[in-house]
DNA sequence: GTCTATATCCAGATAGAC
DNA sequence: GTCTATCTGGATATAGAC
């Protein structure tokens, strides 16, 4: 029965299996927890290709950084390009980073952890990829438009993409076992309208009881 | 001249001078890149020390989680003494955290990113700790209160302390270079009441630009 | 309880055959 | 370029003196 002989299906160049088992490993249980005979086991590669086209296992994480800096920069521009407004831009980045999430968990969690995870200091970080600094534009320009508040830049940062942040990493932890995508409305609406149900609930409270300088 | 004789002063308990020399080990270099032999040297304490006291390097982690809980629970309890409404509370927890995060910085990383950095799976996470339980009930409070939008659990902690908890680990990584406090009005209103200048400016969007399902 | 010296193990890296 | 076999360093952990 030749028709059903398919003893060897991998027909994914070798670097890229190597990433893929690498990417998986380093999400789930840590840089450093992970050998580099389980990369190897995994991946159905030796030792030795995996010093050849990697220089080993900083290097695999390095070439990892740089492939899920693209993807993310990737996200960002299908974002933008869904809108001419700031507001609706962010929007639906976030809704893109949800699906991300839920369909690529290994991507959105080496972005995320990998740099507290585990490789030293001085490593580049989310902050540096072209994908973050397209974000800092889109909100700049959401500041000039008057559509967003005037913050400065990690205040307005943090106010916009910081709840859906924390959604993903409670996803990621598996604390969430929902799609991300079913509470993205939820999500939206706070964000951008705040978390009480009516504006200047705080302010008021904050008026009437004199905190402590 | 014995009046000048102190070569020895370290009037803390032992076993509080590994705690401390592991936190801060671990919060800057992460779990795995801390070496015993590391801790050892900081806490001026020998190895049997160590083994003694806490049976290894994963039993310090496990001691330093219960004490970085203890401190946590401790924070929200205060927070929670500042008044009886739950906006008010959680305004209060996060003023707490971010004097926390710049007075302990390590404290606050350990919490935040431990469980991620390093140690395995099915290890106690921030979000089993009796301080997250009594935020959670706070929320709820506000909910049925009205002052919060009755979103589910995990929405609803991430509207109201997601932005918070990013400048924490934006200003932990360096990010920020200004103290936290100077940001607490800002982050406050736009969590409150939203990052943009009008309520409702999203919503209009989403109408108009028909979202692809 | 605290220390030093030592044993054991294993991950990262290399050498060299094919 | 890919593999196997091997080397080496360093980390965890232990044994036993004090």
């Amino acid at each position: 029965m030749p028709y059903l002989k398919k003893p060897n299906p991998t027909p994914e160049p070798i670097d890229c299996r190597i990433l893929t088992a690498a990417l998986e490993l380093f999400a789930k249980n840590g840089f450093h927890t992970v050998s580099i005979h389980q990369i190897q086991v995994q991946a159905s590669v030796s030792i030795g290709s995996i010093y050849n086209h990697f220089g080993g296992k900083e290097g695999i994480a390095k070439a990892l950084f740089d492939h899920v800096a693209i993807e993310f920069d990737e996200v960002v521009q299908d974002g933008m390009a869904m809108s001419e407004k700031p507001v609706a831009q962010c929007a639906e980045i976030i809704r893109l980073l949800f699906t991300y999430t839920d369909s690529h968990p290994y991507i959105i969690s080496y972005i995320l952890n990998m740099r507290h995870a585990d490789l030293l200091a001085n490593q580049p970080s989310i902050y540096d990829t072209s994908g973050f600094i397209k974000i800092s534009e889109i909100i700049k320009e959401g500041q000039a438009r008057g559509e967003f508040l005037p913050l400065n830049d990690s205040v307005a940062f943090s106010s916009i993409f910081g709840s859906a942040l924390r959604m993903i990493q409670m996803r990621l932890d598996g604390l969430i076992e929902q799609p991300l995508v079913e509470t993205l409305d939820d999500i939206l609406m706070s964000t951008f309208d705040g978390a009480c149900t009516e504006k200047g609930l705080f302010m008021s409270h904050a008026l009437n009881s004199e905190r402590v300088a």
